[in-house]
RNA sequence: CGGGGCGUGGCGCAGCUUGGUAGCGCACCUGCUUUGGGAGCAGGGGGUCGCCGGUUCAAAUCCGGCCGCCCCGACCA
């Protein structure tokens, strides 16, 4: 006989996630971690969003998750608005085309060999692999432009892991490349990114520049980097009347100097911020198109090279900066666009007491209109509750208390600077409720 | 890769100088009390002291080697 069909039924379905604190995983600290130094590193693992394993490499808890991927939502978002597409390459790779494009040479590159004795590498960026594709599948200016995308795993040796989860050896990027028949197209890409990741980190909530960058390792004709600044930044960024720059480049470029204690930019002066870089983009030219052999026929049969651009976003950092920008002495702020939850709902007082029937009432509420919702249902004093609330730092407090059953109102506060909101009813109709919780959301950063 | 520091229960630490088989706070488990800003009392569980070797009757402690992790610098998304 085979299993009843009620045997597959023998627990509660969940068609959305679970978000009842007393069964949820999250792992909060009183005490940071003793090594920490940066601010992020610290309330990332005290909030209970991740975990270390080893020198950067980084675990991240479910609350941590729905952060990431609130960042990763946004970018897809934005991609797909100029055309991108989605796909994913594998990390693991042959290191034949890294060979050819000289970059098997970077000590950075993780490499390694299989039982049969061939050479892999693992991938710390893509342009390898999705130049080897394009060049077997594109073939005419017909197939032309084209925006590819990702998001997946880099690995890096890094000679020094640090900050978190600021710098690491793995870490998940989305990683876009535009594959043009010229340079004038390869220039309109180009030009659809800026505004693609300028949306982005609008939206993020992030304070950041947009600067000239360094060419680097990706090598290429021009870079821009997008930084957030931060205490833990590891750049330097120039920052002067409309006009931002990274440091190193700043200097190169004319009419910026450095003289005594500080900098000037034609005798204007500029003042000095470390930041975080959180996104870049690169124009490649034929880099890689070249030694992968990545052609197209024009019009006439004439075989050329592929114009090619690269862009790429680490979600992590985006988490770690918004961390690091908006925190307080009570832990994490998140901007709205980030939150785990948009709303952290607490009940105060015993199981089985109406004032936690009444919260239950509202989380159900809550949850069945659509509102994303973290309930500490768990039985423990307000004090803890609350501060585990501040730590984690979602936008809008919702607290239910014996004292919300006297006045009729749901206490409600609000993360950014802990101001109190104006209560909400707490026995209206659901729709009215969803409503007011609608409106004071609107109203957050 | 240079310099510095650290590895003792989940987290933070003491013990090491002067060897005698491990302790504190938080967290955790049980019971009772408590419930609007990190509670109280009572009872309890958990650590081959990073690893390997050496010295010794005896090693968390002394010696040698290795591994791991953090911070500063160089480098790097």
């Amino acid at each position: 006989m085979g299993p009843e069909a009620d045997d597959f039924h023998r627990g509660p379905i969940r068609s959305t996630p679970m978000t009842r604190l007393s069964e949820y995983l999250l792992p909060t600290e009183k005490q940071a971690p003793a090594d920490a130094e940066a601010v992020s590193h610290k309330l990332m693992v005290r909030a209970g969003l991740i975990r270390q394993m080893g020198a950067g490499m980084w675990t991240w808890l479910p609350a941590g998750w729905r952060v990431h991927q609130r960042v990763v939502g946004i970018v897809r978002e934005e991609m797909n608005a100029i055309g991108a597409q989605e796909m994913l390459m594998p990390v693991l790779q042959p290191s034949e085309p890294w060979r050819k494009t000289g970059r098997i040479e970077i000590d950075e590159l993780f490499k390694l060999t299989d039982r049969k004795g061939s050479e892999l590498v693992l991938a710390m960026t893509h342009e390898e692999a999705v130049t080897f594709h394009v060049a077997q599948t594109v073939r005419s200016y017909r197939d032309l432009p084209q925006i590819l995308y990702h998001f997946q795993v880099k690995e890096r040796d890094e000679p020094r892991p640090r900050a978190g989860v600021l710098r690491t050896r793995e870490f998940v990027m989305k990683d876009s490349y535009s594959f043009d028949r010229d340079q004038a197209g390869m220039e309109d890409r180009y030009a659809l990114h800026v505004g693609a990741y300028d949306r982005i980190m609008q939206r993020t909530g992030l304070r950041y520049y947009r600067v000239e960058g360094d060419v680097g390792m990706m090598g290429g004709t021009g870079a821009h980097e997008y930084m957030a600044p931060c205490a833990a930044g590891e750049d330097q960024i120039l920052l002067g009347e409309g006009y931002a720059a990274n440091v190193e480049v700043a200097l190169a470029s004319p009419g910026v100097e450095k003289v005594g204690e500080g900098y000037t930019r034609n005798g204007q002066p500029l003042t000095l911020e470390p930041a975080i870089e959180i996104g870049n983009i690169f124009k490649l030219g034929t880099r890689y198109s070249e030694p992968l052999g990545a052609t197209y026929l024009d019009e006439s049969g004439a075989e050329l090279a592929i114009w090619m651009a690269s862009y790429g976003i680490g979600p992590a950092r985006i988490v770690a900066a918004a961390v690091e920008q908006f925190a307080d002495e009570h832990g994490i702020s998140w901007p709205r666009a980030l939150a785990p939850f948009a709303v952290h709902l607490l009940s105060v007082g015993k199981p089985g007491t109406p004032e936690r029937e009444a919260a239950d009432t509202l989380y159900a509420t809550l949850k069945d209109g659509g509102v994303e919702v973290l309930y500490d249902d768990r039985d423990l004093g307000p004090g803890e509750k609350f501060a585990d609330a501040e730590l984690l730092g979602c936008p809008l407090r919702l607290t239910v208390g014996r004292r919300s059953l006297e006045s009729g109102e749901i206490e409600a506060q609000i993360r950014r600077g802990r101001e109190q909101a104006a209560g909400l009813p707490l026995d209206g109709e659901p729709a009215q409720l969803l409503g007011a919780v609608d409106e004071l959301w609107r109203s957050l950063p």
